[in-house]
DNA sequence: CGTCGCTTTGACACCTCTCAAGGGGGGTGG
DNA sequence: CCACCCCCCTTGAGAGGTGTCAAAGCGACG
C-alpha cells in the first residue's frame, strides 16, 4: 500500500530492505476519508502520523474573517504530518482536499524506529525538513512573486512531486482541485486564480480545466515561475 | 557560550546534564561574522551547522530582479542551519543582519549524537519543526494578513521569541534591523513599512526606532496581529 | 564637517480585491 | 429520465491597498 511513499524516498536517499520492512511493518491502518474533511484539528494531542496514499490534503491556518491560506499541498506517498511526532500537537488544521485513502503510523513505532535505525531516522528527518523548504518556497511567492508567476509555479512544483511517484508525465497531470482552493494556496481569490488561468492558457503555456493540467510550454511555464526544482532536492549529495 | 541555546532548547523539553555535555563537546569553533556577510550560499555543500550566539541573521530567497524574501529570523541561540544536518546543502542563502558570533557544530559530531542520544535527536528534530511551523505563520501573514496586520505579527513574534532567552522584556527589546530588513520578511516595500510603522506609532501600540521597539500596548497590538503564540511551541506536552 | 545610507513624506500608478451577474456541469430526487 | 439545484467557473466594472518615484531630513561615522 505504501509503494509511493517508498517511490518518494528513494528520490532522495537509499532505502534498505530491513528499512523497507520496519516501514511496512509500522502501518497500524488504514482509512478511508471524504472530500473536505479535517482530519486534524490545531493543538489535538496525536499518537499517529498519516500517509497519504490516495487523494490530495493539505495543512491549513485562517484568520477571524474566515480567510483561509493553505501552507502545504500533500499528494499520494507523502507523510503528510510527520512533524506531529516530534511536536505533538499541530499548529494548524489539516483537511482532505479530494476523498482520500491514508496510513496511520503510531508514534510509538516511530519512537521505535529512531532507536532502531539511525538512517532512517535521518531521512524522515529529511523529509520534515523537505516540507520546510517547501513552505520556503512558498513564502518567496506570497511574498515577491507576481499572480501570474506564482500561479505557474504551483503548478511546476506539482508536476515534479506528482511526476516522482508516477502520477505526471510530460503531457500534464490529474489534479482535483478548484480555482478556490488554489486561490487558498496562492493568498489570491478565486476570482484573480481564474483570471491568471485565462491568461497562461492564452500565452500557450497550460491549461487547467475539469481536474486536468495540459502541460503546452513546460519550459517557458517554467521561465515565468522562475522555478528552480533546487529546493525539492532531487539532487542526492547525501550518506 | 551556548547558555541561550540551552535556554531555548529547556523552554519546550529538558536537557539531562549528559546532553548538555554532549552538546557542549560538540561545539568545533567559536566565529565573528561581520553585518550583511553571506556566510552559507545556496547549493553549497556543508559539514557543519551553525548556532547563533549573538546578533541577528535570516535565511532568504531572492528573485532575478533583486527582490529578496526572507524566510525566517534568527536569533541567539537559534541553531541557523540545523536542517543542513539532513540536507547537506541548502535551497536558500544565509546571511547576517548584524554582527554575529556563532558557534560551529560539525556534522559528523551531529551524527555521533543522532547514534547515541536518541532523546537529544528528538530535541534537534523538534527544533526543526519549529522552523518550519514559523514558515508556515509567516505563509498566513503574507498571504492573508494586511500589511498593518502582518507589521504587528512580526514584532509580536519577536518579542516572545527574544524573552526567551532574556533579551526581551515587557517594555520592549532591543532590535537592530533597518526597515528594509522588515520589508523582506513582510513581502512589503521600505516604504510602506514605514507608513505600518508610523500607523502603529500614531495607534498608541508600540514603536520602533533606532533599533529599539518599544512595547505601548501589547494586548492591542497582538489583537491587531491575530497573534497565537501556539505555533512557537512553549506549551511542552511531550516526552 | 561632509558623506552615505536610512527614514520620512507626498503624489500618483497599478495590481489585486470586491461586488455583481450570468453560465455550466454534475449529482440528486422525483 | 428529466429537471432542478448547488457549486464552481467566468467576466465586467469599480474600489482600494500597496508599489513606484521623487525629494528632503536625519544621523552615524570617518
Amino acid at each position: 500500500v505504501i509503494e509511493k511513499h517508498l517511490m518518494k524516498l528513494r528520490a532522495r536517499d537509499e532505502i534498505g530492505t530491513e528499512e523497507e520492512a520496519a516501514i511496512r511493518a509500522a502501518v497500524a491502518e488504514v482509512v478511508d476519508y471524504a472530500a473536505d474533511y479535517t482530519f486534524i484539528h490545531r493543538g489535538q494531542e496525536l499518537n499517529h502520523s498519516t500517509i497519504l496514499l490516495d487523494g490530495l490534503a493539505c495543512r491549513y491556518k485562517d484568520l477571524s474573517d474566515g480567510a483561509r491560506q493553505i501552507s502545504e499541498l500533500h499528494i499520494a506517498g507523502d507523510f503528510a504530518d510527520l512533524h506531529s511526532f516530534t511536536l505533538k500537537y499541530l499548529d494548524h488544521d489539516m483537511m482532505t482536499l479530494t476523498p482520500c485513502r491514508a496510513a496511520l503510523f503510531p508514534h510509538e513505532r516511530l519512537r521505535d524506529i529512531t532507536e532502531r535505525f539511525p538512517h532512517l531516522t535521518r531521512v524522515y528527518w529529511f523529509a520534515t525538513n523537505l516540507d520546510a523548504a517547501i513552505h520556503r518556497e512558498w513564502e518567496l511567492s506570497l511574498g515577491r512573486r507576481s499572480a501570474l508567476s506564482r500561479t505557474a509555479h504551483l503548478f511546476c512544483e506539482l508536476h515534479v512531486r506528482l511526476a516522482i511517484v508516477g502520477l505526471a508525465g510530460d503531457a500534464g497531470y490529474d489534479l482535483a482541485l478548484t480555482q478556490i482552493d488554489i486561490a487558498e494556496c496562492l493568498g489570491l481569490t478565486s476570482v484573480h486564480v481564474n483570471r491568471m488561468l485565462r491568461e497562461l492558457r492564452e500565452m500557450g503555456l497550460m491549461e487547467f480545466s475539469r481536474g486536468r493540467v495540459t502541460l503546452m510550454n513546460l519550459e517557458a511555464l517554467r521561465d515565468v515561475a522562475e522555478f528552480d526544482p533546487t529546493y525539492l532536492y532531487l539532487d542526492p549529495r547525501r550518506r
